[in-house]
DNA sequence: GCTGAAAGCAAAGAATA
DNA sequence: TATTCTTTGCTTTCAGC
């Protein structure tokens, strides 16, 4: 159902902008992407055609990464979220951190800036599955400390949303900036 | 082509365990959710029918959430991650700040433990985007502070995974925990 | 849970505006 | 560029085992 034939593309086309269609196509395909293209180009003001040609279009450009199934952590016994923010001796991004990344647990590495060198997103089973990967993460050279911010609660989360908000009207006591 | 047909169920049945082949299925589907029930099935070791007939199971009982594009934030026009700790006075989880889950930049919500109250994950446009977003939430009754950590790249970002570490070596120096 | 048949939908193309 | 129509092929779906 997917077109996976050529490895040669490098995943990544000259971007062209989306116009109001494409958004609200993301719209709807970020929402449900189970809907059939007759009801896609139905909610987007499309044809079934059209609709799937832009699709294709954007898959190809790589505006739509991939069609997933998001899983209810609680189903496959992750209802541990944490997020680690992990200081280091120098550079953060070294092979040795980025290893974790074969850890289920790990769904997402960043650096940031700010008082802290990397930050992690990590689901595990219970406190002791989250000692055992803080474990291991202090275990790789240069990781000097990390802290850890267990989620109470989780009252959203979402994908990528294709909205944007229109206008920012400035508070008024705010200066203007130059840029 | 999805079964919404009731509203009634609470949409969180008594969640059965799932077994290897619930896994598998889960596995190929985060992976890539368009594959066809004869290839999902393939993959996972089933025929078709049963396939779809395990995935009907799983988006019913919950364990699937939905089924959703992935989209690249760039294409988008949201370059700009990053992850807010906000600060309040008394309890933080109040339906004002609630209100800005409907800024789509805002896409996750927690409250957690630590020196900080609630956590978002929130993208932007650019820098300024950011600042009339940071604004917003100043203005909300309780709020504190705000500690802002820009992400400056992205080295793994996945959505959640069905497979779990098997077993965690404790550490040889590790004192073993009584419970 | 598997197999095999019927209905439905998707994918590709041609003609048109 | 988007639409409609058509056709081919595949997928889903439901029967029975």
């Amino acid at each position: 159902m997917d077109e996976e034939t050529d490895g040669i593309r490098p995943s990544r086309l000259p971007t062209r902008e989306l116009d109001a269609a494409d958004r609200r196509l993301l719209g709807v395909l970020v929402d449900d992407a189970t809907v059939s293209y007759a009801e896609l180009g139905e909610r987007a003001g499309l044809s079934a055609p059209a609709a799937h040609e832009r699709v294709k279009r954007l898959r190809r450009s790589g505006a739509i990464r991939q069609t997933s199934a998001i899983i209810d952590p609680k189903a496959v016994r992750k209802p541990l979220l944490a997020f680690v923010h992990v200081d280091t001796r120098g550079w953060g991004k070294t092979p040795e951190l980025m290893a974790i990344s074969k850890y289920p647990e790990v769904e997402e590495i960043h650096s940031v800036a700010g008082d802290t060198c990397m930050l992690l997103k990590v689901r595990t089973e219970d406190t002791r599955a989250l000692e055992g990967l803080l474990a291991r993460i202090y275990e790789v050279p240069g990781v000097v400390t990390t802290r850890s911010y267990v989620a109470l609660s989780t009252y959203l989360e979402r994908p990528v949303q294709p909205g944007a908000t229109k206008e920012w009207p400035a508070p008024r006591h705010m200066a203007q900036p130059i840029y």
